[in-house]
DNA sequence: CGCTACCGAGACAGAGCGTCTTGGCAGCGA
DNA sequence: TCGCTGCCAAGACGCTCTGTCTCGGTAGCG
């Protein structure tokens, strides 16, 4: 593809990988995924089938890598709405609503094939456990306040919502997913239930508490 | 595997497919999904490759062919516990908490590997629309006496129970799995907050109309 | 101008695949 | 008893894709 190298070596190769994951992923979005071989993709790239080799060993390792270039892009995103200004519950409602609307629009994108992929191997344990990590500490500032219910430990509850608002990726619409992450969200309050234990007020209060949280993160 | 044949030829062929099947999962769980052969599974099952070839097409065939089977097995449990006697919430739990238990037995049997193999294709899709219709059967017979949120329909109600239930399968033990169930029928239940519009009681009303439903189902 | 690093193209052996043929065995009916 | 039919194990065959190697060519650098 790039006869002329682009500036350093370095970005040379940069620019040669992203080209191959790319195309790697339109051949996907095109003819399946079981179906691209990786002589297909030298051939589509426009680079030896031995260069190829260079880059990646296999297939399944240029869409994994494509992938976790995406996951690490929307988890910056969902930091970034983590460490916003606001109240614990305000930013539990934009982290969650936003990773709905993520699962959504790679569902219309990507189709079925990123699922189909990600379900395989390490790989995609340890994105989802970074997820999860991610949730588990907004749901911990929203406890500190009492906004969650407490008969169930947070990270056992960011496993509710991972799954819950992936959902959203077989819904129609995106206010169809506002509502799932309306109902979500209305799983993790309080029970409302008087006999029921509930030791945390719906108050924000802790407000200390949570900013003490947030700044030992880092 | 079978020298003699059983009985009629019928059986003799319901026998080897079965064992094909078997010996497919055995070798699956074993060595991962990616490096079974056909011709593992043809030695390790004790027939000719060539007979192999005229049972499934090939290894993808094998296990959703099993998939189906377990599939049909955990719908007709779950349609059982639909159609047994009680209120709607009392069934709608039953069938959300042996959902949940399925997944989480599921996902500590036969690892990753069903997962990965069942989020391919069309024959998965159409398994989980069936769990969808029949949870969404439960949902809006519990929604006609008043037992739902009123907010959202019942066949998104549906996919978000299906997902959120899903999570049981990265639990650890069924205490936790019960504590999941509880926290996704936590936000089915009508809005408690008073401003927002709940047409519907909690009380169990409408009986007479919920009955007509389940009885025209059949 | 020579050196180095990279690259495209092609060759090569190996693994699996899907099909076909051969020879053999089990049941069934005359 | 003897064919006849259906099924089967074993193996051969051509094919695709894989992963590695070598060759000749070219871009940058000193």
């Amino acid at each position: 593809m790039p006869k002329l190298w682009n500036e350093t070596i370095e970005a040379h190769r940069h620019a040669v990988r992203d080209a191959i994951m790319e195309t790697t992923a339109a051949l996907v979005g095109e003819h399946g995924l079981a179906s691209v071989k990786m002589t297909q993709i030298a051939e589509q790239a426009g680079i030896g089938r031995a260069t190829l080799y260079k880059y990646f060993p296999d297939v399944d390792s240029i869409l994994i890598a494509r992938h976790e270039e995406h996951v690490a892009a929307h988890l910056a995103q969902l930091a970034e709405l983590r460490d916003r200004a606001g109240t614990p519950e305000e930013r539990l409602h934009a982290v969650l609503g936003t990773y709905a609307l993520i699962c959504h629009h790679r569902a219309r994108h990507a189709g079925i094939d990123v699922a189909a992929l990600v379900h395989r191997g390490e790989p995609f344990a340890r994105a989802e456990q970074r997820l999860v990590d991610l949730f588990q500490e907004v749901l911990g500032e929203a406890a500190a306040v009492g906004a969650l219910r407490a008969d169930v430990s947070p990270d056992e509850l960011a496993l509710y919502c991972l799954h819950a608002l992936s959902a959203a990726g077989s819904l129609p619409d995106e206010s169809a997913v506002h509502r799932l992450v309306t109902v979500t969200l209305a799983g993790l309050r309080p029970a409302a239930a008087p006999g029921e234990p509930n030791p945390a007020g719906p108050a924000d209060r802790h407000r200390a508490a949570h900013e003490h949280q947030r700044h030992a993160r880092h």
